[in-house]
DNA sequence: GACGGCTCCAAA
DNA sequence: AACTTTTGGAGCCGTC
């Protein structure tokens, strides 16, 4: 191995599979500064740990390909360069557009990353093998601004933090979770029955409704049933529902409640995903256009019912850490549109009762309502009608949103505090909209293509807010990731504090319980740095929810 | 029987 | 709680 560990200038390190081996290659911002070296599969965990001591950044075409196997090996890096979530990045932000990388053709760094395979196939080589990690890593260099780099290696940080929370696994009790079933359902019942306690309350849906083969999993049945007692439903949205005021409503609610619990996160979820104590759920870093994360398998684990949280447990000797930014999204408006008013009103903790403080609206309920309404770009209800005074009283962060809806509305990109770009919206969008502005056009089609607009507007409008929000969590997550490493030493990932949970503004910590407390304050000095990286030294707060628990249903 | 669209609900 | 954003997934139901 003469790609000298240590080695002055060696910045980056590239790493190529192809069908003999991998390729090392050491490079700086614009060129390669080393000899290339091939090592075999097998050899190249050994090779990572080694050169690591050097704490480069390794530039490799998808984390989630290469990371899994090394972490499997015991190996873990500091930092990469993930060339494909960053492509994407460059390929729509309009701070590269004019980038040789963002007006090449569209070419293979633009398709979607390959399904991870299963467990381990050791670096297996792909369809991408073709592709030249080294050039696109220069191409990417080169197109990127201080903001874009900055996004770039959050966005980067990101990919390392989901491969190890994967890694990790959340600690979860399945007999826990199987007794909170049994006590909710009733015990497990043979595949295709109901489970008893559900069973029961059917029997009383059926008879309340006088419709005894009724099958309350349909719901064109299940309309038909309450419309045949006399109720008027539209549908059988339980919203719509608990208006209504009949005796059969209580246990069609109560059914509907333990079928979603059994359908989702019943013993067939249990079965499939909970093994040695851990629920191990996939995260796509980038999955969401926002630049938010998505989730795969497992019911989704950012959508992880409060229901089942008590399964949750910390191991014995340990402690869950839980963190949650509070009133984020209002936070990252405040500091996005520096509305100096909006920023003092989120300084004493609650920044929905500093808006209400200031007299723009009188309760902290309508302070929330009328934030979301701003946000989200509600046009009726009691958001949309507060929406004027929260603009007189925050003229510049109301004007921050309203202008991204404009734009959104004319069909152009708007981007988020860091650069990542919106896509633009579909050529049947733009067909429309043309439609609609020539002479001969119909009122209908005039009417269709306003909706259109309006619609693609309030995705531009919440894309700003919560894009920057994503940004915000990947340098929170980013920074405590750091210190927790830290605060670990020689100790591997599972040994010390790690991260085992992320749900966009939520983050959970499993820990020894005697480093419970310095997890805590790393978790508010990280957000602490998060908002400084994205806001320079705007005096802007953002508050941390903690508690340390030993179970997650006991966090809030 | 496979597949896609629809409904409903979980999360932020 | 709907209004208004982004998601993932289960089950039903009609079509092929």
């Amino acid at each position: 191995m003469s790609v000298a560990t240590g080695r002055l200038g060696c910045v980056y390190v590239v790493l190529a599979s192809d069908s003999e081996g991998v390729v090392i290659t050491p490079c700086d911002e614009r060129t390669v500064s080393g000899v290339p070296e091939r090592v075999s599969r097998a050899e190249l965990p050994a090779a990572v740990a080694r050169l690591e001591r050097s704490r480069p950044r390794w530039v490799w075409d998808d984390t989630s390909r290469w990371y899994p196997s090394l972490l499997a090996r015991g190996v873990r890096v500091e930092r990469c360069v993930d060339l494909r979530l960053c492509h994407a990045i460059l390929r729509n932000s309009p701070l590269s557009a004019s980038s040789a990388l963002a007006t090449a053709e569209v070419n293979p760094w633009d398709s979607p990353a390959a399904d991870v395979p299963a467990e381990d196939t050791l670096f297996e080589v792909g369809v991408d093998a073709a592709l030249d990690p080294v050039a696109e890593f220069f191409l990417q260099r080169q197109a990127a601004s201080p903001k874009l780099a900055l996004l770039l290696s959050a966005e980067s940080a990101g990919a390392l933090v989901a491969a190890e929370m994967m890694f990790a696994g959340l600690p979860w009790r399945a007999d826990v979770h199987d007794a909170l079933l049994v006590r909710t359902l009733g015990p497990r019942p043979v595949p295709g029955s109901r489970p008893a306690i559900m069973e029961h309350v059917l029997t009383e849906v059926r008879s309340a409704a006088r419709a005894p083969d009724l099958n309350p999993d349909s719901p064109g049945e299940l309309v038909k049933a309450l419309r045949r007692a006399g109720l008027t439903v539209e549908s059988t949205r339980s919203w719509e529902l608990k208006k209504i005021d009949h005796p059969v409503i209580p246990p069609i609610l109560r059914y509907k409640k333990m079928a979603r619990l059994l359908s989702a996160n019943g013993w067939n979820w249990l079965d499939a995903n909970v093994r040695g104590g851990r629920f191990h759920p996939e995260y796509v870093p980038g999955g969401v256009v926002t630049g938010r994360w998505a989730s795969k398998g497992g019911g989704g684990a950012l959508q992880l019912p409060k229901q089942i949280r008590g399964a949750v447990v910390a191991d014995a000797g340990w402690k869950l850490v839980v963190a949650d930014a509070s009133q984020l999204e209002p936070r990252i408006l405040a500091g996005m549109s520096a509305d100096r008013g909006m920023v003092e009103a989120g300084s004493a903790g609650d920044l929905y009762a500093g808006i209400v403080s200031t007299g723009a609206v009188h309760t902290r309920e309508q302070a929330k309502s009328a934030m979301l309404g701003a946000m989200y770009g509600a046009t009726s209800g009691e958001s949309g009608r507060l929406m004027p005074a929260l603009a007189r009283t925050y003229p510049q962060a109301i004007a921050l949103v309203e202008a991204a809806a404009r734009a959104g509305e004319r069909g152009e990109k708007v981007a988020t505090r860091l650069g990542r770009g919106s896509p633009l919206p579909s050529a049947r969008w733009r067909d429309l909209q043309t439609q609609a502005a020539s002479d001969e056009s119909r009122e209908g089609i005039s009417a269709a293509a306003r909706s259109e607009a309006r619609t693609w507007g309030r995705f531009t409008r919440n894309f700003i807010v919560q894009g920057t929000a994503a940004e915000w969590a990947l340098c929170w997550m980013a920074s405590l990731r750091k210190a927790l490493h830290l605060l670990a030493g020689d100790l591997w990932i599972t040994e010390s504090a790690h991260l085992v949970f992320f749900m966009h503004d939520e983050l959970v910590v499993h820990c020894p319980a005697e480093q419970a407390e310095a997890v805590e304050g790393a978790m508010r000095q990280a957000a602490a740095d998060a908002g400084r990286l994205l806001f320079g030294r705007l005096p802007l707060e953002f508050p941390l929810t903690v508690a340390i628990v030993d179970d997650y249903g006991q966090a809030k």
